[in-house]
DNA sequence: CTTGACCCTCCCCTTAGAGGAGAATTTATA
DNA sequence: TATAAATTCTCCTCTAAGGGGAGGGTCAAG
């Protein structure tokens, strides 16, 4: 028999942990002593106490070792873990990439102004246009006309909230001039079409890299760059043309420097053996 | 101006987590309506999110976050999480390690009866007197008398709380006859010497490879066996000499079965670039 | 005028114990 | 034998980052 503190040296276990166990009916000590409430354990549990350490040391959490220990289910807990485990550790390397391109990228007093953010983007019903432009003024030209066209076939037609429009790009890269793009604003439904305007659903893309740019377009490339070295750095690839969210702009802020654009790009991950 | 599920939907994050950032000062709504608590978000905060979720992708807690936005200390945060990371790596590597060896053991319906727990040993003063033995048989017919010995020349002397009584096997690997140990027990204090019998402070371990092996020592050999396979399969190697402590034998417990032995042995890991 | 969508606050719950207060008991020392 | 030190007990609160739900107020559309 031994005391609780002499039982939690032999295990190197405290002593607050085995009256959890107690308390929690993971480990009930052999023997109480009604008249005091001291917990005694005898030398055939050690065994016990043991199995649980090792399965605590292979990360499985209280309610998995009741299970394992009631003999319930018992290989597939553990494949499942190793599963879990998996997962985990690419997770950790994943994290491990972001920051390495971080500090790499903030080496020399760098200062970083692009925050890289994997997200999804949902499903949308849009009403797109496709052009080829020559830049960006005749660009924010144009778009108004879009959708003063769309209004007047369609007079109930609502822009979707929240408000998602933006551009795809149609080259797979970015260029400043005369480059090929769709223009999309996404509605709450389907409506009539014209000739140049067509309706269609966006599917979901389960994964896109983004950044925030604010300023004027002229140096939106910077932003491009970066966020393309990062999906490198990251071991990611793109899976579908960037696409460009415009956010604030020459409509409602007169301020250049107060426009705002998000770069979506959709991506999956490099398959590293 | 967003409402918060405008805001959450652009940002693929949930209202509770916006309340929350509010409530705990990470990020405040740029308006909140007094009379109804409503609370809206400007596209401004939008960056401010996107870094956030940035840096709760690359694993920072709250506080950290708080910290680089406050700007306090911001390249150093980085490094800490990069080494804590290759270190949550390198854990779950060796978590996945011990799971793969047991999945292996257990493959062909097999029951495992031991598992593997890593430990620090404690440091001790014992008594200790070398030995050769021929077999377990005669060894403990011989062991008492040195605990009589010793109490005849030492009568204050007292063991250890927990008890440790244990042998070291100086031969490298596990011999079934003819084996050289050094028997010793953990005792409070040092005491007078013989001329076989010497004190000395046995070093702290910090990492030994412990099972315990139920039964008499007919079969130890088995569970030497698998904690030297478990060793290697763990990326450990023996960094020392393997101890028995003896818990219940033959002196307390008439049922060979009842008889509990732990094997340690000190382990170090092995580098592997 | 009502319905459904959206928002609010408040409270409890999660893991695996850690930390500490206050009291009782046991063990060691004088 | 008296006292001091060590050990143990129960009970309470705390952790991180929100999730779940109750109960109730607010807003826009049909």
């Amino acid at each position: 028999m031994y005391q609780i503190g002499e039982f939690s040296k032999i295990n190197r276990i405290t002593v607050k942990t085995l009256r959890y166990y107690d308390r929690i009916g993971l480990l009930k000590p052999a023997f109480v002593n009604d008249s005091n409430g001291y917990r005694y354990y005898t030398s055939e549990q050690l065994p016990v106490i043991h199995k649980i350490i090792a399965l605590r040391q292979m990360d499985f959490s209280i309610n998995e070792i009741l299970d394992i220990i009631n003999g319930k289910d018992n290989n597939n807990v553990f494949k499942v873990k190793k599963e879990k485990l998996l997962n985990d550790i690419q997770e950790k390397k994943d994290q491990l990439a972001q920051i390495t391109h971080y500090l790499e990228k903030n080496k020399e007093g760098f200062k970083m102004n692009y925050e890289v953010v994997l997200k999804e983007l949902p499903e949308v019903i849009v009403y797109a246009k496709k052009m080829l432009v020559p830049n960006y003024d005749y660009y924010f030209e144009v778009i108004p006309r879009i959708g003063e066209k769309i209004s007047e076939v369609n007079p109930n037609l609502k822009a979707a909230k929240p408000n998602y429009c933006f551009t795809i790009y149609l080259e797979g890269e970015y260029k400043e001039e005369n480059f090929e793009v769709e223009f999309c604003e996404a509605v709450n439904a389907f409506g009539r079409e014209t000739e140049e305007i067509k309706f269609k659903k966006i599917r979901k893309v389960n994964q896109a890299a983004c950044v925030f740019y604010k300023g004027s377009y002229d140096n939106i490339g910077e932003a491009y760059a970066h966020l393309f070295k990062w999906i490198e750095d990251n071991n990611f690839m793109p899976s579908d043309n960037p696409r460009e969210s415009y956010i604030d702009g020459i409509w409602n802020k007169e301020n250049l420097s107060d426009w705002l654009t998000e770069i979506q790009i959709p991506v999956k991950k490099v398959l590293i053996n």
